[in-house]
Parts: structure tokens; sequence; C-alpha cells
DNA sequence: TGGCATGATGCAATCGTTGCCATGATCACC
DNA sequence: GGTGATCATGGCAACGATTGCATCATGCCA
């Protein structure tokens, strides 16, 4: 530490609303440079203006020189507008993540995020701006109106809910886009996603081989995602030569409160099960806060499994046995796959492998 | 063509790519249907479907609806990007989030995340469009090209770093732009962000009525936020009569690694101290993790504050007491005072209320 | 029947760029 | 010195909308 002897000089601002710090507001708006001032200033006409700026050897290396020099004394920026006008393109990219409509829930799950964070990275990087918007997810077809407007030339949807059909249309219609999801069987458009059925065999097989008999599944099999996952898990059981219970498939949505309700439910109904598959990391949280709540510790009573291995997951306690998502790669991958839409190209669907990471809430061997 | 029979198959493109959905490639797009296309099929001219289609009542009402069933049949959406250009405004404000130059970190605090959630959320309400970008933290002033390039009519800007002067600058050039960060002495622009002095000061009055005497302070405190919430630290041990061990602040950056590595020079100084108040949930998360693998419980052993009440504090282990801050109310704020100077009004900085919310990490007396 | 509101529509300029097509100037070559 | 190539630059028409102003029926009144 610096300075600063022991008195904390009384900071000057301390009520709520500061009464110092005024935003400016700029009222006579300056009206902007643009080419045409550059040119009056050079002498020289708006094309040449227009050529020097994009270095065009067009022209005169002095008078590019001159020019260039000009624009940047003047602070000129380019109306971005006007040239994506004229060029009939721009470098703009939509991202959708579709809301539920009836929670019309607010964008919180740390996946999610951190995808959209990947994907702000991964567009970023090749030089093109993100579009952030959210969609009703019965409607994901409204997707298509940032493409239709010229707002954005192409899109990233995250997540595909129940409207495969929707998709399929925009599909047929021509808009570039990728989805971040699941395969489906007469998928007309390209995804990308992780392999949520092999995800789901690796997380319940793990289970299973630690003894589990009778795995809860947590999860909206109705999501394309998650019914892979779900299957997985049906997998892993036949293969295992076991039967599965139907009751423990518990559709739960993504809420936490409809998962700590259906936890209270399973065991108030004392419905039998010795391991929880989640859908997701926030769920398996949930689900060991939850269980927690009704006595039973993880994993000393039970194994817990999430699914995304979120950043948190390893530092949550009892450290979160989960299905790896590779996030990163899936923000460079959609752009990728979208970018080649959008040259023309024909994009195949990606299934990103998935990993299992065994940690302590599903009682790993110690390791120390 | 050879035919060994044990090489392995040469694989066209690896194997995760599927084999049959082929995305759409629109090679001759239908140059979409624009103003002229209406104006003909309607035996109208341009202005009059302008007109129309924005409703206005020099049309005569039965050619209005006429050019808007027209305009409906042909799937038109009007190009934003002409209509902007012509009337010099758009609905775009762009989302800035600075990333540190040196790790050039992907996006992924929880508690940022969040808030660009929340961001997105209000902005969509009000009917505008969410550019988000990344930008150097060293070079925040470069986070009004995008506003000079006319692609956004103002930025939020999550985060105010180290440069105080870059965002003075700007506010005198006009730029209209709002910060989620701190109040700073001097400060020409508006600020929105939570009371941090007043929640350091819960957090570490908190630890000191529980017993504590030796609270580490973990966060960086030239970044203006935490350095309040150091501020507060301080502020609650002079009120409390007690003098601070400088060597108790430990400036870690938010980065995972730093802290685990701090906690182990902490523990391998044999630095006493007996709680821990972390500038963010995040922190606090790992640091309980990082104590855990020395030993010691918390909070059992030591009590830990983290910051922020990220959605997964409640459901950590143990449930995390923290400082709230309001996210989603934050975003309105922000968008709302931002709409406020892009409408050329004044606005001046807000401080949002914090709130301590005591759970078992600071070993609350137990609830049940 | 002429004069004049009134209502509905079209014309043309405009927003800030870009790029095709001149236009001149300079130069080399025959 | 005429011819054409080469180079540097300017003019002008787009791009797809909006809007002030002109135009032109029509109806009403005197």
């Amino acid at each position: 530490m610096a300075r600063k002897p022991a008195a904390p000089a009384p900071v000057p601002e301390a009520a709520p609303a500061s009464p110092l710090p005024l935003a400016t507001a700029g009222a006579a708006r300056p009206s902007r440079v643009q080419m045409a001032d550059i040119a009056r200033l050079a002498g020289v006409s708006v094309s040449t203006v227009s050529r020097a700026l994009s270095d065009s050897t067009l022209v005169n290396a002095e008078t590019r020189g001159r020019i260039a020099e000009l624009a940047r004394s003047l602070n000129y920026s380019i109306n971005v507008g006007a040239q994506n006008l004229r060029l009939k393109t721009n470098r703009t990219v939509a991202v959708i993540v579709p809301y539920d409509p009836v929670t019309r829930e607010n964008l919180s799950d740390p996946f999610f995020l951190s995808l959209i964070g990947s994907l702000a990275d991964a567009l970023t990087e090749r030089g093109h701006d993100m579009l952030l918007t959210r969609v009703d997810a019965d409607r994901l077809d409204l997707a298509a109106q940032v493409y239709q407007t010229g707002r954005a030339m192409g899109i990233v949807l995250v997540g595909q809910w129940h409207h495969h059909d929707q998709l399929n249309a925009m599909a047929v219609q021509g808009v570039p886009f990728v989805v971040w999801g699941a395969q489906l069987p007469q998928q007309l458009y390209a995804t990308v996603g992780g392999d949520n059925r092999a995800g789901g065999r690796l997380a319940t097989e793990h289970l299973l081989s630690r003894g589990a008999r009778r795995v809860l599944f947590m999860g909206d099999p109705e999501l394309p995602e998650i019914g892979q996952r779900m299957q997985g898990w049906r997998d892993a059981h036949e293969q295992a030569g076991l039967a599965i219970d139907p009751r423990l498939c518990r559709p739960a949505p993504f809420v936490t409160e409809a998962i700590q309700r259906e936890v209270a439910a399973v065991i108030k109904q004392k419905l039998p099960f010795d391991a929880v598959f989640a859908a997701s990391d926030l769920m398996a949280m949930t689900v060991v806060s939850a269980l927690r709540q009704h006595g039973r510790q993880v994993p000393e009573d039970l194994p817990v499994v999430g699914y995304d291995d979120i950043a948190l997951a390893e530092h949550f306690h009892p450290p979160l046995t989960t299905v790896r998502q590779p996030i990163a790669q899936a923000g460079q991958l959609l752009v990728a796959s979208l970018l080649a839409q959008m040259a023309g190209e024909r994009t195949s669907s990606r299934l990103l492998p998935t990993e299992l990471v065994v940690r302590e809430s599903s009682n790993a061997p110690s390791r120390r």
C-alpha cells in the first residue's frame, strides 16, 4: 500500500445522487465531419478522399498521405451506415437468445452467458460486431427479421427450444444462421453442439459404475438437447442391462425454485433413488443444496453429476463431477460456421466431443 | 486406390462432422423486396408507400390498407440502414466490456455476465438494439469510435478500470455514455454503481461483529470499485477502533489462479488472519475452495464474505454471505440514464444501495 | 363558370459513401 | 508533332429510404 496514513480522507461524494458530476448534454451537436469536409479542405473531390482513405493505389501517394493526415487530425471516422448502404453489406452478426415466453425469465444461466462471452470474443477477433437480441422462444422465426431488415448479415441462435420447424423454415428462406443445440432428424440448418447423448451416457455410466442403481434424471426432455442427454441416460442403463423406472425422469425446467420443489416432491413421495444426474451444473448445484436441506449429503449419501462444467463447478463444494462442454471452442465454431455460410459455402453441423470431469460430488477416489 | 486392410480409414473431415444436414447456401440471393417493388405492384409512387407504411394520414385510408396488405404478403421489411441514414439516427446502444490487455481474459465473471443479461433485457424492453463489443481496458477511449462512426447512439461501459481520464475526455467530446462503476472525484461523466464503500463497510462490520479481528481483504484496490470496497473495509476497522495490518490487504486480480496463489502465500507466510472479505463472489468461492485445500473449513475455522450476490452464491456450500448488488435495477438505471442523455438531458450519477445477505459462510446463527 | 380550399399523390432532393466512366495532363515513341 | 498509354482526379449515379413542395383532381361557393 502506498500512502494514506490512517485517516481515510472524507470522500466528497456520499449521498446517493451525487451533486457535482453532470453528464454533458451535447445540445448543439457539431454535425460530424464527413468526407465532403475533408475533400474541401484538401482541395480534392470526394471520390479522391474515398479512394485515399481506402488506400487505393489509384491516388497519388502524396495526396493520399495528405488526406490521411487531414482525416486523422480532424478525428474523422467514416459513417458506417452510409458505407453499408452503399456496399450492401455490413459486419454485424446477431446473437439471438430465446426467452421462455411464460416466465420471460432473464438471461441468467451461467452456461449460456459464458457461451455469449465466448461468441463475443470470437466475433471481435474476426472483426465483426455482435448484436445481442432476445426473442420469444415460441416465435423463433422472428429472429429472421434482424436479417431481413439488413441489420445483421447472419444469425447465431443460442438454443433451439421446441421449434425445429420454424428453424427449418428460416433455412428454406435462405437466412444464414447457425444454432447452438442438438442435431435433429430432417434438419435443414446447421447446428453446433455438444454430443449430448454421449455426454448423458458418460455421466450415467459413471454413476452406475460407482454402484448406483436408481439414477434420478433432472431436466426437461422436451428441449432437444436435454432430451438427448436423457437418451444417453437410458442408453447407459440399457447397456448395463438395467430397467428404468420412468418415475426417475423428472422433467424440471431450468428455474431453481422448480428444482427445489422437484427434489422435495421426490423425497416426500419416498421415491427411492441413489444418485442424481442433472442436466446442467446450475441444476446440479441447486439439487445438492436442496438435498442438503433434506438432510442428505453429497457425496456421502449419494453422488450427483452435473452438465456443462461451468467455471464455478470446480470451486463448488463438493467440487462437481460434470460433463464438460468446450465453450470457447463452441464460440469459435459457431462463428466459423456462420461466416462460411455468409460466404456462400455449405456448412455441415458439428458435434463437439464431451468429456467427463470427475470431481468429488460423485465421490471420486480421494486424490491426494 | 490401394486398399490396405489395416489402414485407418481416411476420414474426409474428421468424425465430428455430421453426414446429413447441409445448410442452404443462399447462392443467388433474391435481392430483397423493397419499397420500389411494393410501389410498382400497388401502382403508386415510393413516397406513397413510405407514407402508408408509417401510417401517415396523408394517404387515403383505402390505399394505405392496400399497401399494408401488399407489404405483409410480400414479407417486406424495411431496410433500417437506409432509414437510419436518411433519419440520421438509429436505435442501437453499444454495451462495451473492457478486457484486460495482459491476460486478454475472456468475458467470464458471472457478475458482469449477469449485468449484460440485465442490460439486454432493459434495452430490448425499450426497443433498442444492443451492440456488444469489447475493448482494451487501457484504451477505453476507443469506445467512442462506435459512436463516432454512427454505429450506436450511445454507450454503456461496463467497468471503468484505471482510465478515469480517458472517460472524462470522452465526456468532453460529447459522447453520450454511462459507466457501471464507482463515482470518482472530478468526474465529468455519469456512473451507476453500487455503494461500494458502504458495502465494504457492511461486510467488514459483520465479520468484526462475529468476533473477527484480522480480516483479510482480497481484491485489487487499483480498480476504483474495489478500492472503495477496501475503503469500506478500513472504515469499519476504524469505527471499531482497530488498527489495520497492511499485509492483510491482498491485491489479487480476478483470475482464479492468482487467488489460489495468494491464499497459499498467506498461509505459507503464516500471516495470521481470522476472516476473509473477498471483493467478489467468484473470488470468495475460490478462496473457500483454496482454504479447504489447506485444511481450513469455512465457516467452522473462519468466516468468509463475498460481494455481488450472484445467483449461485445461495447454492454454494456453504451458502455465501455476501453484499448484494441490485443487478436488474442496475440494468434499468444504466439504460434510463443513457437514454436521458441521448435525449439531451443532463443526468447525474446514481449510487445504488447495497445490502448484506447473511448466509452460512459467515456462520450465521442457525436458521431452522 | 371561375376561384379556391382540400385531399391525395408524385417529384426530386437528401442522407454519406462508393465506383464506373469520363477528362486532362504528362510522357514516350515513332 | 501526332498517337496512344498511363496516371491522377473529378462527375455522377447509385444504395433505399423520407419529406418539403408542387401538382392535380374534386367539390363547394359565389
